[in-house]
DNA sequence: ACGATACATGAATAATTGTTCAGACGTTCA
DNA sequence: TGAACGTCTGAACAATTATTCATGTATCGT
């Protein structure tokens, strides 16, 4: 003799709802999912903190990670398209920076974090 | 009739040196690594952004995200392990929430960049 | 104590991500 | 123009990560 159609087990509809109400836009969330997933290797984020010091050319950022130019270009080719650096070309070299200053506040903020563990 | 006897190559080696000079600390580094990948996947940035709101028990949670009670479980232990949310049981249930405030910056600072893509 | 419910876990499989290797492209300099 | 250098790219392979499925543990109501 049930009181109501769906079982109702143990889930909380309304704070369900309610919750999936706020959520942020899906464009939104994959975005910053992007954004995190750029973020979550060690040589990148190596990489990200050293151009948020200074302009380097790819062989530059191979040494400093010890990976082969060609690794050092495929990271350095997402981390484009997820604009969180820029390049620009001076003769044979291509120098890199950061696309912002927003990048470099999630890493600190990413460090500062782990510093409390 | 070379000068030096490392192939100089195009290599600034005093840049690269400076650069790797301020790396922060590889524990650090690490660290954040853990950190930025638990934040990089879409249905942990749902339950971290559910759970900055209110706490949550298992099933709720799995409802929310519409995956497996298992699959959820899975995700909190890793989520759990990485510090970023804590649980409490009262009786058959287990309540999670966010670890501590920090948390909700990432995820916050995270979805602001995304915002500006 | 028993069955039912809520959650956790290990092992296997599926899916995603990173690296290597071979070769292409663009620029410089002779 | 062509050889050398710095960088980029695609495809194959290696490594990591997520999900499923079956089963295990803890708690509750009877």
């Amino acid at each position: 003799m049930e009181k109501d159609v769906c079982a109702t087990s143990c889930v909380n509809r309304s704070r369900v709802e309610r919750v999936i109400n706020a959520f942020p836009e899906e464009t939104l969330l994959y975005g910053a999912t992007e954004i995190f997933k750029m973020l979550a290797d060690p040589n990148r984020l190596r990489l990200l903190h050293a151009l948020s010091q200074e302009e380097m050319c790819v062989c530059d950022l191979a040494a400093l990670v010890e990976v082969s130019d060609s690794a050092v270009s495929h990271q350095l080719r997402l981390l484009r398209t997820a604009r969180l650096v820029k390049c620009r070309r001076a003769g044979k070299m291509v120098y890199y920076r950061l696309d912002d200053q927003h990048v470099e506040n999630l890493l600190q903020e990413g460090l500062r974090h782990a510093e409390e563990g």
